[in-house]
DNA sequence: TCGCCTCGAGTTCA
DNA sequence: CTCGAGGCGA
């Protein structure tokens, strides 16, 4: 590896210790946690210390989490390798506390209620912008179509899921009436 | 038990 | 992207 790269990685290292809490608790690996569990539970808990000392009653209470996760997630934090790795990941600077969103009240709630699927590629948007723009506005983004989705937001290139939504008979948006759903 | 959902891994493509 | 395994809530 030359210098450009070497350059480059330690600045991506340097950059993911801004990732926040609801990521870094993905990252650690804690069985049945991917990245949407980690987004409910940093959700409720909104720093380590609380969920680290939480009961697994407390855990399960969560809406989505149940006995399988709850225990897993708490036996994790009972493992003395894992409560050293913390700290160490601490001392280097990882986000351990839920980094309070600047102040946003002003937004509306245009997409509450509404449950989102996004398909293909967007004419500007990444998948991930769009699906951001979503929950923004208060939507729900889901990964399947099932009959509970409301809108599937649809791009070039759209796999199955379009057949999916059409099989359902499920309202298709573009990127552009997306944009125009939330504009005020 | 069922339907919906997430996880996690493999695949495809630019 | 796809899809199977399996967790969750009703």
């Amino acid at each position: 590896m030359g210098q450009k790269s070497a350059q480059k990685l330690i600045e991506a290292i340097e950059k993911s210790k801004s990732k926040p809490w609801s990521r870094v608790l993905y990252g650690l690996g804690i069985r049945h946690v991917g990245s949407s569990i980690a987004q409910t539970v940093t959700e409720k808990f909104d720093s380590v210390e609380k969920l680290a000392t939480a009961k697994v009653t407390d855990i399960e209470a969560i809406y989505g989490i149940g006995v399988e996760i709850a225990e897993s997630t708490h036996k994790w934090f009972r493992v003395e390798a894992n409560q050293t790795l913390i700290e160490r990941l601490k001392n280097t600077g990882l986000q351990f506390v839920e980094a309070q969103p600047a102040a946003s009240s002003n937004i509306s709630k245009k997409l509450e209620g509404k449950t989102f699927v996004v398909t293909g590629t967007l004419p500007s948007l990444s998948r991930d912008e769009a699906k951001e723009l979503i929950q923004k506005f208060a939507g729900k983004v889901s990964n399947s179509i099932s009959k509970n989705t409301d809108y599937l937001v649809v791009g070039e290139n759209a796999g199955s899921k379009l057949t999916k939504a059409e099989k359902l008979g499920i309202a298709q948006l573009s990127e552009e009436q997306l944009l125009e759903m939330v504009k005020q």
